[in-house]
DNA sequence: CTCCAACCTGGAGCGCGCTCCAGGTCAAGC
DNA sequence: GCTTGACCTGGAGCGCGCTCCAGGTTGGAG
């Protein structure tokens, strides 16, 4: 179950191996388990943090947040209302970012409908 | 109606002053008129064209390609059709990238709701 | 005519998030 | 035991998209 290879790590998160290394560096994934000889293990646990990391990285998290997170995080349960409400707070501006996107990609529909010769729009001012 | 300062064409495109500099520098706005002291003065057009590049930016278009859009744009009316493949193309990928974040925001509004206690998931891996 | 805020230029610098490198170590398969 | 590919480290470098700076010019208000 538990034990993953470098490599196997980054097939399973997407992330390249600099990556997982870069993120352990900044203090971002906590230290991960090594062999004797010094190489990395990557736990399940370790494995769902990815998952996390990619899932708030992937919503426009800037890293410096995120350690702010997991760091919390390792603080303990008291922490959990502090976590909460960097979520939600993140997840107001994700709303912000899909409503800015959904707009722009209207726009952008409509500038393609112009090319289209569709009517629907005048070409207002000429911008190709 | 046409004939806008530098601060102006900034306020109106949301563009910083330096931003505006800088995109005609690179070749993304074409040359901007200028007084005969060589200040610029932008016109209805060339706010129309900052108006689509922030379109194209905030869905993820980079530069190099909002370039040669606008480079084709300026090379006349035989490119249209390949303007319309350029847009249409990033048409697809923003809207890739609309699923995307609404797959992350639904993960993330799952991890609040675990955070609010109410069941609907399995914790899952520990994560914060 | 004077002033000063707004503007000009070329070029350096920055913040982010990796990515790559050199030079060395580890460990699984033969 | 040897080979070989995966792994290790610290640190430099990169690509993007600006952003800032110094030092000089412009142009409208008073």
């Amino acid at each position: 179950m538990s034990g993953y290879a470098p490599s196997e790590a980054a097939r399973r998160s997407g992330f390249s191996l600099d990556t997982l290394r870069y993120y352990e560096k900044i203090g971002l994934l906590a230290d991960v388990e090594r062999t004797a000889g010094g190489q990395r293990v990557f736990t399940d646990d370790d494995l769902g943090w990815l998952v996390l990391f990619r899932c708030l990285r992937d919503t426009g998290m800037p890293i410096a947040q995120m350690r702010r997170y997991a760091q919390l995080a390792r603080d303990g349960e008291h922490t959990t209302d502090e976590r909460h409400e960097l979520l939600c707070h993140h997840a107001a501006r994700v709303e912000e970012q899909m409503r800015l996107l959904q707009r722009q990609y209207d726009h952008l529909r409509e500038k393609i409908r112009f090319y289209e010769g569709l009517p629907g729009t005048a070409p207002g001012s000429e911008a190709g």
